[in-house]
DNA sequence: GTTGATTGTTGTTCGGGCCAACGAAATGGC
DNA sequence: GCCATTTCGTTGGCCCGAACAACAATCAAC
């Protein structure tokens, strides 16, 4: 607990080193086991400067220096490599879906070590979700290495945080309104970590940002299929968040002023159309099946008329995220995966026949690359966040004894 | 010319220097006249830091210490004030509307010295328009002291900016295409200044975030109603661009799929509804008075139906932009300003109906607080951008002696 | 084996912000 | 009117971190 945190919008020496040290740490984690030399190319900085930044984290238990890698090529002495600790700091990542509960614990570095899974039942309390949830961290973290730092905790949420303090304001799916969910498994876990509570799509974003389709790209939009449809944004690299943030509400976005009435209130929002309960109806199947929709469209090789009409709907509404993100990736994730797979087509043209030029010439559409983990990497990049703005104090702030406080 | 920039993620003194430098300078050019004493504060530096940061910015002739301010409360020795010097750098701005461009020029500090206006017939070419814009530049530039340095030229245009070259895409008003307005300009002045081109809602909205009525906010839409419908979006304090800088175009949202095919080939986009032409054809206004739209709002007092119920269309429509963006204010600009203050009811009655109700209740809708010369200022700041970067080495491309190199 | 290229290491230099001490300028109580 | 108090500007010394330079280590190419 040395310094008190300065504040103000001017910039000194400590403020320096934390931006560097985290700088460095975040290159580690993003592009995973690299040579001091490539640090000192992309960070712009002295040859010194970095041995001194790696031997703090070094310090700190936070990175090892490997042998030079083999494989690479040119003359020259070689350097060592840099790469995250397997017995480093790990967070504890939880993808609330809506039928399903996942906790994994990840590493820095973006390594999924342990996972594990519970169903949720319809309708369910939250304080008994948080129950179930706290079950499953005291799973994976039994299974950590007993010195590892737990830096926090990651919670994705189908539904509306507030960012202020991951208050979830409502969540459709989940029935639940003002909820403090984090507060919830907290005390359930009888522990006090830093957790934070973000909205789905929004995590999906930052995961497919970092370590997925979108790793060289400022400009996305994640779409998330679930019941409900929502996007994550990021543009010029930083999360689109809103005030309070609750950005990124695409889903009801007029699309037919005469359709169906939506749960929120309006006639004809996107969602009652390209929403899961939408397309099991078209396509026929129960109603207690929307929660396995993706599942069902997986196994489709061939697409009904009615799933190819409800891909140009898809498209269409597409083109109104265009024209008002201009991103250079949208990335169709939940149920809008396998659906595009099946009707690229009909999604492209749905697109093309609506978007304006120049953003329709720039954007790309795209399968997320982490598959049906990127809200769940999401989580954890979350939470990871704060280790790369200080990691001093984000370790002063961790459990180093998470395996036997939770077990006691 | 001194050192060579320097790339990277990593932060070097220099980069410090320069930050703090451009800090100050951005805080007595946002704020006013301020002590050294309140920017020792905000900043959060030491005094002797601030200090040298003043007296070096002194040496650039850029500010001026003033003696105490009169009037304040409380013991101690008074703190001198820093304020913008009056013969400081300044900008050319450029307000291209629909039938008139203003031109203006605009010393730091937001000040408005000179103003000079010209009409701009209809269909007239871009080398035409850019003749008679060089005209205005060097009126306006005449009246300037003669040491004073220029730093640069802000054009706002209503139509698509690519924000890598400044390139104009489509201005649908002006019936341009790829139109580098910029080049246009500078050879009409044979001058070599920085000039920097941008979408007039995006400018809108970045005035009224420095200086008009979004100050103290950070999520912010600027709606701009001029022909066509565009929104400029301020988030996290940063412009929302997309990739290539066509973010925020909300005027083709799909509001009625039934209705009015709209000149981007769509049916029913919102502009169809709440642009000019729509306002002007329901109040059967003759054709050619469509720019003027805004006047003759002005003049009326009481809205008859026909505008009231467009009203409501305004505020469904900004159900969405509220939805998605989850601003804390909404800026009505253009002819939405006489239009809200007419009907702000029927606006607000229409957000209400569609709005998510979390995202409704956080934000505000207002006037612009700069009212008609939001864009102007919008563009003088954007030119200003680079100072608050690197005041020196934006000093070093400025041109010092303006009036007589355009004189000549 | 020799040469050239690249990188790590070490010690030194440079520069920027911090700190403490002191003087200056105003307020307020007596 | 005087003096204690408060706040601020200035100055010189200090600390820290990045830059620089010289040297050693390592490898490729000839």
């Amino acid at each position: 607990m040395a310094g008190v945190q300065r504040v103000g919008t001017g910039t000194n020496q400590e403020a320096v080193r934390r931006h560097n040290l985290g700088t460095l740490l975040r290159h580690v984690h993003d592009s995973g086991e690299q040579s001091r030399a490539e640090l000192t190319g992309q960070m712009g900085l002295n040859r010194s400067t970095i041995a001194g930044l790696v031997s703090e984290l070094d310090e700190l238990s936070l990175i090892e220096q490997a042998s030079p890698a083999v494989g690479r090529r040119g003359a020259g002495r070689p350097s060592a490599g840099v790469r995250i600790r397997d017995d480093g700091p790990y967070v504890v990542a939880v993808d609330l879906g809506v039928d399903r509960a996942v906790v994994a614990r990840i590493g820095l570095g973006g390594r999924i070590w342990d996972r594990a899974t519970a169903p949720i039942p319809h309708d369910t309390e939250a304080w008994q979700v948080g129950a179930t949830v706290a079950g499953l961290v005291r799973q994976v973290v039994a299974l950590s290495p007993p010195e590892a730092p737990l830096l926090g905790i990651g919670v994705a949420i189908p539904g509306l945080v507030r960012r202020s303090d991951g208050l979830v304001r409502h969540a459709p799916n989940l029935n639940w309104h003002d909820v403090s969910f984090g507060s919830i498994v907290l005390a359930a876990l009888s522990l006090d970590v830093p957790i934070a509570v973000g909205n789905d799509a929004d995590l999906g974003a930052l995961s497919e940002h970092r370590r997925g389709t979108a790793v060289d790209v400022d400009d996305l939009v994640y779409l998330s299929g679930n019941v409900g449809v929502g996007a994550g944004v990021i543009t010029g690299g930083n999360r689109l968040e809103g005030v309070a943030g609750y950005a990124g509400e695409v889903g009801h976005l007029s699309h037919d002023p005469r359709g169906l009435v939506c749960h929120c209130g309006s006639r004809g929002c996107w969602e009652t159309v390209v929403g899961a309960p939408a397309i099991a109806e078209a396509l026929r199947c129960p109603e207690d099946q929307v929660a396995r929709l993706g599942e069902i469209l997986e196994d489709m090789t061939t697409a009904p008329r009615e799933l190819r009409s409800i891909a140009t709907e898809l498209g269409r509404g597409l083109a109104a995220v265009v024209n008002i993100f201009n991103p250079s990736v949208v990335i169709l994730g939940g149920h809008f995966l396998p659906l595009f797979r099946l009707c690229r087509a009909e999604v492209t043209a749905g697109l093309t026949e609506r978007a304006l030029s120049p953003a329709r010439d720039a954007v790309r559409l795209a399968l997320p690359g982490l598959g049906g983990d990127s809200i769940l990497l999401g989580a954890a990049e979350m939470a990871m966040e704060p280790v790369f703005v200080d990691p001093v104090a984000s370790l002063a702030a961790a459990v180093t004894d998470a395996p036997a406080r939770l077990a006691g």
